[in-house]
DNA sequence: GGTGTGGTTGAAATCGTTTTCACCACAGGA
DNA sequence: TCCTGTGGTGAAAACGATTTCAACCACACC
């Protein structure tokens, strides 16, 4: 609680305020002997610059806004945790926007934050489009997992595709060819890379794809239970599954459970995520680890640099995360 | 994004900016024609004063922060997503502080929002009172679901006690005489009163409370899936187990149908909270549900109220919001 | 007709920074 | 010697609100 100001620590080293708030700004244009003394008693008497009149006259954008369609979904409680664990280190503030899947509250929470000209925001996987195009207009972006048109965004995210196509090809040298997949909602583009993963992976080993072994799902908890009863309605069933996310994942777990169905001895299968929450289920799910904290830790840093202008102009606009297979205990070999 | 200045409102209106600072702080000393027409003039090109400058000048504090242990806990998940709600709803910035039941984090966090002279603070069930209390000294604060020691703070929370007590006498009234208690842990108030809320009923009905039949927990999935192996390895079963939270009831109806035991044929189960995420399990639980809009609403007007400094000073240090039980598919009648 | 009185309003200082502009001293070139 | 550029610094004007203080104008009352 910093009760300095610019011009007492000016008084105390014999300078004019200006010449502190350069050094706080712009430390190389003062000389090194000056600007020593001012850092130091700076620090010694604990001095804190105010936000308010920082940002008053400088009319620079400030405090960081995070935007997920779902807070409830573990995935993107797992990446307010981490973002906001990253901004308090930086001590910048962060707005946490939750936006319910509700458009009519992205635009409430954007026009807010524009009107208090926010410094940066970044939109995890979910929001929809015309709320990131319009954020883009007035200040910094950066999308986790969501990938926009034609890369005038930059972005960090998993390799959805190599993942799935990863996970599909472990059930394949399993033996397994009858493969079912759990698929994410149409317009995500990182669920529709992980059904590109799950096709190609198939072509690689000659299996043919069959649009009968694919349900479509929203991601949730349900449409796994569901998928998994329109899997048991086939003739013949799938020998294995591989689902766009871990809840679906345990939709489909339980549901086999409930009807006497054992994983993976009658089915064996595969999320996408491990979210550390869901080491709830006493089975452990074998499942394709995203990186959360680097995919965060991504994400921050090109935000941190839009913010302060290093604008290397080269930059990557887009950063792929690896993921990793991780084995549990819901897939198993096929002796055939 | 506003243009227009306090000064510009005023020339349009041709007054003096002072007379239109006052419109925005205390309109009730501006004459009703000139406040109208001052209100008027804002609204039509759409002012917004400037945070920055307000801040300035008037010292007050501003803003909001909401303290939680743990944000993947979906009953925690929900009150960030409703607290940030109202915020927004009043131009009030908040941040979002997820402890990770960690108190080192906490103290960080706490200091931080200091520094930045945050203007009230509420903290979720779980945060330390360490931290309350050093909160208290500088800023605003009000409690969800935590009890500090006098009533020193102002609190909501939910009929802890009432709730418990309904539960376990529905139990009652349908019968069951052997009331298995999955408790949560021992430091959390919230916890406890459920527990005396437990003790009450069977007090009020005759059975004599036993302590084998009381399993402690701490509020997570494994905690009661144990509780239920627990229970099981009595010779003698409880025919109904009463759980201090949702989450605790799910790890042992989980448990339960992976033993092939059925709810509510072999065991009757009610829960605490009424957790939205918890419909996934195709059983409905049986529940007490904790109004969280309303405790949020609550926690948020006091907040409010203190920081508009409307000290009516008689106000209710603590506020307790009604549970409810909410019948599912989880319990059932004994003949006996 | 003078004197309060209370309700409204405006002028001006203030909050703590940033930033522009002018100034100075000194170095280097003509 | 004079002129020009340059790096370092300070004075002072913003930034956009709040707040104090004084002025003003009825109006009523003695």
């Amino acid at each position: 609680m910093s009760k300095y100001t610019i011009t007492e620590i000016a008084k105390l080293c014999g300078t004019s305020p200006a010449t502190v708030s350069r050094v706080l700004n712009n430390p190389d244009i003062v000389a090194a002997p000056l600007r020593e003394k001012i850092e130091n008693t700076m620090r010694e008497v604990g001095y804190k610059p105010n936000p308010f009149a920082s940002r008053l006259s400088s009319k620079s954008r400030w405090g960081l806004a995070l935007f997920v369609f779902d807070i409830l979904n573990p995935f993107f409680a797992m990446i307010v945790r981490r973002i906001s664990h990253l901004a308090m280190e930086q001590g910048i503030p962060l707005t946490v926007c939750d936006t319910e899947n509700n458009e009519e509250k992205e635009r409430i929470y954007l026009d807010y934050l524009l009107d208090n000209k926010i410094g940066g925001i970044i939109f995890a996987e979910g929001i929809s489009m015309n709320t990131i195009e319009r954020a883009r207009q007035y200040t910094e972006t950066v999308l986790i997992d969501r990938h926009s048109e034609e890369g005038v965004v930059s972005e960090v995210s998993s390799d959805n595709y190599n993942g799935a196509r990863q996970a599909v090809e472990y059930l394949l040298q399993l033996n397994h060819r009858r493969i079912g997949f759990i698929s994410g909602p149409a317009k995500w583009p990182s669920a529709e890379e992980r059904f590109r993963g799950y096709c190609d992976a198939l072509k690689a080993y000659d299996v043919s794809f069959n649009q009968e072994l694919v349900s479509r799902g929203d991601l949730r908890f349900e449409s796994g239970i569901n998928a998994m009863e329109y899997f048991l309605t086939l003739s013949e069933w799938p020998t294995a599954i591989f689902s766009a996310n871990d809840q679906m994942a345990l939709g489909a777990l339980n549901k086999a459970k409930l009807l006497n169905i054992s994983v993976p001895e009658d089915i064996s299968l595969i999320g996408f995520d491990n979210i550390p929450y869901y080491t709830i289920f006493n089975t452990k799910l074998t499942t394709v680890e995203q990186n959360i904290p680097e995919l965060c830790q991504c994400a921050f840093n090109i935000m941190m640099k839009k913010i302060r202008g290093d604008n290397t102009d080269k930059e990557e606009k887009r950063i792929i995360v690896p993921t990793q297979l991780k084995i549990g205990e819901t897939c198993r070999k096929l002796i055939g």
